[in-house]
DNA sequence: ACCCAGGGTCATA
DNA sequence: TATGACCATGGG
């Protein structure tokens, strides 16, 4: 049986460096992970355009702003109502918080997870990205990627399959990068070999993985 | 016309 | 705790 971190390796050798997260800054980071919420990126990047081009990437600004404009920049992402109300919550944490940065990662964690509308998946997204924590990023891709693997068996909570991933890649050296990259290359791999439409996975660079464990079977 | 995309919250049982 | 409804645009 492969190992995730030979799972790692494979992907990296096929795709290279993926230079995660797509952002200028931390705090777009953070704007984005609430953004691409159940919403593919191509949509997310119009909408920072739109943010951009009235210079509203910013708390001070989201915070100040009328909630009906920031939908009205928002509209791209789609759910751009529950958006502009989730970011507007989670600018005024930042807004309120003195260097949050200074917390360990489980507090940090905690106080993210505690604002209204960001959820498991978007705060490890921060973690991660914005705030360079060791943090392992489960998503809907990573979920099924590795189901059809057959890496993981019966059907994980996030948290659970968090540590299975933590716990796995736990000697690993530089634990933030490698981290960083994984994740970006599971997305990579999965938009274009582990789609929900095309379920099957037979000449993708993993394919010797999903073949052996076939044959363990019997 | 239908299904999916780098999820999360809330009401109900 | 465990489902289901809901949010809503853009691309295949």
């Amino acid at each position: 049986m492969q190992t995730p971190y030979q799972v790692y390796q494979r992907l990296f050798k096929q795709y290279g460096p993926q230079h995660w997260w797509p952002a200028d800054t931390a705090f777009e980071v953070m704007v984005g992970a609430i953004l691409t919420q159940n919403t593919s990126w191509t949509n997310v990047e119009k909408a920072i355009v739109n943010l951009k081009k009235e210079k509203a990437l910013n708390c001070n600004k989201i915070v100040a702003m009328q909630e009906k404009q920031l939908a009205s920049l928002l509209k791209p992402v789609g759910y751009f109502n529950v958006k502009a109300r989730r970011l507007k919550n989670f600018c005024h944490w930042y807004q309120n918080t003195r260097q949050p940065e200074k917390n360990d990662t489980e507090k940090l964690r905690k106080q993210l997870l505690a604002i209204n509308g960001v959820g498991p998946e978007t705060a490890d997204d921060m973690l991660l990205y914005a705030f360079h924590r060791p943090v392992f990023v489960i998503d809907a891709y990573t979920h099924r990627l590795f189901t059809r693997l057959g890496l993981i068996e019966g059907e994980p909570d996030y948290e659970e399959l968090r540590q299975w991933f933590e716990k796995k890649l736990q000697r690993v050296d530089d634990k933030v990068k490698v981290f960083n990259e994984y994740h970006g290359l599971i997305v990579q791999h999965a938009k274009q070999h582990c789609t929900a439409r095309k379920p099957l996975c037979e000449t993708c660079c993993l394919k010797r993985v999903c073949v052996f464990h076939c044959h363990s079977l019997g």
